[in-house]
DNA sequence: CTTGACAAAGAACGTTTGTTCTGATATGAT
DNA sequence: ATCATATCAGAACAAACGTTCTTTGTCAAG
């Protein structure tokens, strides 16, 4: 029996824990252990009365909940070491690239080659937030944010944010260039300053007029391997 | 029937999308529904071999799966709209900070503030990785890799990394100090280059003894919102 | 109207599942 | 050694489950 990565709470007897131990890790949609399995798995046999002890065990201590007149229904609700368990994920639809000197993609655009892509988080990454989607980061322009090729950025779409947050913005330049960047927003008045998230680089000062939000970034996710 | 939040794929009948749709609202771990809940909940009654003929055409189109033998064993695959789906997760320990002057932490450390966290990741961020932690990023000592206070770096633990992986490393120095950082590495014979991720940085090189790998940085999650 | 094709529902059957009762084994106190 | 207690395992039973076969109903073509 390999160490567990936390400490166990110390209301779980040995088998209490293996089993929601067993159960946590293997339950999921479309497989729901029999209680046959569970005894199995941490090595007793048969389904006989030792296993409703422990279920029954399990359920009054709160770390699982039954069922009542189905099979293969338990519902795991704390960890063993106390804390709360969830499975919840959720799928944010994988909009585009986000290129320094190109307009952002909209969502559901017909020839998006991206459009049927989707990445799933779980939503404890996100907290309950709607209007998620991600944008693929395409070339180094955004390195002062910290943010480089390849990364995604999950973006909650909104067209006012917070000062503070870090927003996907487009600036409209002073001869008509536009740019998407990935910045802290502060407004003053009709000035808004954008702030790398670099400390080593200075801010960009503009009119708000030239400025626009299409969110504030929740999350930053960089694959390597 | 409410409109569904996406276009169906042409290949289900109106049934089998109802079914499919139905499955994949219900089912979690702890409530996985036999053939009759299917059956009724798309209106229909019994469990005879209507359902029988709609699993099947759902499996032979590749929507779902089903385990053979088992009961309420029904895994979605992909959603009516054709786009992958999964609920897997994993859950990584948080096993401590990593700051650039102090050491690792050690999993398990009896007075380790983070011993009891864990990261939820859906596996399809991670791969089928084995011996993965996390860290918490402390201080803005490692910007030039493109990871700042905050960020959490997800580690699979390997004591020799290949030539290019980010590596989280230790750098024992001339006088003895010794330093914690994220860097591409690369080792030619006995000397280790250690490649910063910002390309506007240089290198930095030194001999393998004083390196200790402690594994290969696999995803860098900052949260923002 | 008749026929054939198709989908849904019901019946029959063997297996699985959960529950409960009972027996076997181990442990600890006296 | 004896007894009480606790825990695991097996047997018995009823309900649930999946499979297969059959029946019923609908609809379109001839």
């Amino acid at each position: 029996m390999p160490a567990l990565p936390y400490n166990l709470a110390d209301d779980l007897t040995e088998l209490e824990a293996r089993a929601l131990e067993y159960l946590m890790h293997s339950s999921r949609p479309g497989f729901c252990p029999s209680r046959e399995e569970i005894s199995r798995a941490i090595g007793l046999g048969g389904r006989g009365y030792h296993i409703v002890r422990l279920l029954n065990g399990l359920v009054e201590k709160g770390y699982v909940r039954l069922e009542p007149g189905r099979s293969r229904a338990i519902t795991v609700l704390r960890r063993p070491d106390g804390r709360r368990f969830s499975f919840d994920t959720v799928w944010v639809p994988l909009v585009g690239q986000i290129v320094a000197g190109k307009p952002l993609p909209s969502v559901g655009q017909a020839d998006n080659p991206f459009a049927d892509e989707a990445i799933e988080l779980t939503r404890g990454m996100v907290g309950g937030q709607d209007d998620l989607f991600a944008l693929r980061v395409a070339g180094d322009s955004m390195i002062d944010a910290l943010v480089n090729d390849g990364d995604l950025v999950i973006v909650r779409a909104m067209s006012e944010v917070a000062n503070g947050d870090m927003a996907v913005v487009r600036v409209i330049g002073e001869e008509g260039q536009e740019e998407n960047t990935l910045k802290h927003f502060f407004r003053h008045d009709d000035i808004v300053r954008l702030q790398p998230a670099n400390p080593n680089m200075g801010p960009f000062f503009c009119h708000a007029s030239r400025v626009h939000v299409y969110g504030k970034v929740v999350l930053v996710i960089r694959q390597l391997g």
